[in-house]
DNA sequence: TGTACATCAGTGAACGCGCGTTCACTGATGTAC
DNA sequence: TGTACATCAGTGAACGCGCGTTCACTGATGTAC
């Protein structure tokens, strides 16, 4: 390999990386006017391609959507794994810590959060592969409520835990981006509002232990 | 003048109440399609009328999704006064009450309720009275905890215990009709949750009192 | 090393479609006399 | 009571637009010899 090979060209008629830069226009789309408001033509105009060239490496506009919901699912599961580091499994601020995560997501790109943890999916043919990525998080979510609660193991009680706080993030982040707590007048301390959820769901456990 | 056989039209080239059956279509459609998929077009047909005959009533487009967003504001608010009767003030099934009208009325119409609590409003030109009544469950829903909490005024841990409520069956709501819970395959049972919500937001309360 | 050629990854034009909105119009209705 | 007429609430055709997708094409690249 040459070291002119580093060097993407942008100027020949071959693209250094269409497909990457095509997901990342939509990405960008989908933040900016939301998920339902994507179009193909937009992106080509923001990769400057013509409209047909996406078909080379997409089926059509939906499988474009996925892929940026999948890599939002990605960055999102990488997020909670390293918001873990450093803190002692079994400690609370782990659940906090995954919170707001959670959260986070949702103010960081509420387009793509709602891509993945909202609207109902199209009926899904190769979603399967997104939906494993889907399920990892809550997954650890309960593991972690479990390690919490000093128990080897995910019982009935640590799901039903497990669900409470993903209710409480979900609509708290909802709430959030759609601005509706605004439109009403309430302030929202968030990491007030996490510290809350954790003491309600733990009664149990010592805050700052 | 009309041929025997010939069908006659109901109500002559001016209708009845052409307003009302536009909102009627334009909510319909909304539940079928979602907000953002809703179009005028299809209105005029599902109304049986030309796609220039809505102009007579609304500015645009817009205007008819805020009528529907209104109508459904007021059911809500009128559910949420109706659940309440018949049960004690400062009772905590009243709150309980409270949560399954809002977890009901986006299950029963999720379309609307996405209009009404979710996505941003567009850009509010005469969204003021609209607001008015948007505010008006919160404020009920602060006096009611109050209550419970046998306070006179809604104070700021009334007022924190409200927020939290408010979370809580925002993002039940969401999960459920966004069937992320169904995806991940996780069963809920809703009113083992609202009672389970209930006991965390009020700790000091015993159940079935 | 140069050349022939297959394959790849784009182009640009075109398609049919449904959309929101405007326009001049027209039939039905209510009212004054 | 009948008639003239203003007003109201529709029609139907047209507009310009952006969309998703297909098509035959073409220029660039990699490979065999």
């Amino acid at each position: 390999m040459d070291q002119a090979g580093e060097i993407r060209r942008k100027t020949g008629y071959h693209h250094g990386d269409l497909r990457t830069q095509l997901v990342e226009a939509t990405r960008a789309l989908v933040e900016e006017k939301g998920p339902d408001h994507f179009s193909v033509s937009e992106a080509c105009r923001k990769a400057g391609v013509s409209t047909a060239a996406p078909y080379r490496h997409f089926k059509d506009r939906d499988e474009m959507l996925d892929a940026v919901c999948f890599g939002g699912m990605e960055r999102h599961y990488t997020a909670m794994v390293s918001a873990l580091e450093g803190i002692p499994k079994g400690d609370i601020r782990r659940i906090e810590a995954l919170g707001r995560v959670y959260v986070g997501f949702a103010l960081d790109e509420p387009g793509v959060f709602r891509l993945v943890f909202g609207s109902k999916h199209r009926d899904g043919t190769s979603i399967e592969e997104a939906e494993m990525n889907g399920v990892r998080p809550y997954e650890l979510v309960k593991e972690e409520v479990a390690a919490v609660l000093g128990r080897s193991e995910v019982d009935a009680d640590a799901e039903r835990r497990s669900f409470l706080l993903w209710t409480f993030v979900h609509g708290l982040s909802f709430l959030l981006i759609d601005e509706v707590t605004s439109q009403k007048g309430v302030d929202v301390d968030i990491d007030a509002v996490l510290a809350d959820i954790g003491r309600l769901v733990f009664p149990e456990i010592q805050p700052r232990g």
